[in-house]
DNA sequence: GTCTATATTGTGATAGAC
DNA sequence: GTCTATCACAATATAGAC
């Protein structure tokens, strides 16, 4: 499917109905709907649902990466791995809590790998990478960390911990764990 | 709801057609198909989907803190952290993955408090409490640690870590490094 | 405890006209 | 690029008879 003008803004309005709506609420109607269009008419610019959400999926991809060198590139040239842990750690957190649907959808089921875009996966993991050490023995610790985060911002988005948990204390005790972990750890 | 016979048979079949049918496809025509019954027979049972959701998690919650509360009677009076921490990881990693569309019903949504059975939460957390300390400034360890076991746990039943990826390591890496971070860590 | 009948609402998708 | 018409399903739930 052709990345036409009238596909990227159907994509954008699919963001804003996907948040709105909510992951189970989402599809073809809701998105029709709000678009002011029956339907049909989407299927001329989208080859069906899975198509939509991996073009979805794909841009959420990018926008994770931009969002995650962003804050690397912030950063001091003699920042230690503390601080590197942490910048990775607080802006994973606040771009998944900024867009939660979306991020259900990027990790709730398998990869369409065939449908997205060429390295949209790998760019969001290289910093993550390059935290933990590119070898392949140090793939497992950088899956380990990847988990933990995503195992405290999933939880978050479905409100699953206990009322009044200190969320930010869990966090804290992620990020100073795992600075020991950093490639080239010393502080 | 009394808990009738009738109706504790029926949440035992629900259980493998939850498994089976994946939580998408759960609800009360596919049980009542399995039952070999019409959906309307089920309301002389149940109070609804939602009823018959808490049922199941809380029978969930149960199962879950009788599988860790036998790993952890089963170790040796002297076993040190790692032995103590490694049998709640592993635990809890057999014991979802055995019972995968079931954890992510108990997982990926708000707990419906009042409908669930007295204690069913807390039971289910008491041994992770055990391990990383019981005081109020404790919980947040315990709650990351809980948060890191689901983050592997999620990510392995959504078959969304990379293709050949070495779960075991990303567990031994989780083991190793709460380790230091449990009650009374000595080795 | 189960049934029929019904209400209500929803979904993704296709053919073919304009 | 959008439309109407249609298909083929699926869902939860209630009333009331047996």
């Amino acid at each position: 499917m052709t990345a036409s003008r009238r596909r990227v803004e159907l994509l954008e309005l699919a963001e804003a109905v996907l948040e709105r709506e909510g992951l189970a609420g989402f599809g073809v109607g809701s998105l029709a709907r709000a678009a002011g269009v029956k339907p049909p008419s989407l299927y001329k610019h989208f080859d069906g649902l899975p198509d939509l959400e991996a073009a979805l999926i794909s841009r959420g991809f990018a926008a994770f990466a931009r969002d995650i060198a962003d804050a690397t590139e912030a950063l001091p040239a003699d920042a230690g791995p503390r601080d590197r842990v942490a910048a990775f750690a607080r802006t994973y957190r606040s771009h998944a809590l900024a867009h939660p649907q979306l991020y259900r959808m990027m990790t709730g089921g398998p990869l369409d790998r065939d449908r997205l875009d060429d390295g949209a996966e790998g760019s969001a993991m290289a910093d993550l990478l390059a935290l933990f050490g590119e070898d392949e023995t140090d793939y497992a610790t950088a899956r380990a960390a990847w988990a933990w985060a995503h195992g405290l911002v999933v939880l978050e988005i479905a409100d699953r911990f206990p009322p009044g948990a200190d969320l930010d204390a869990s966090w804290d005790v992620l990020i100073d764990t795992m600075t020991a972990r950093a490639a080239g750890a010393r502080s």
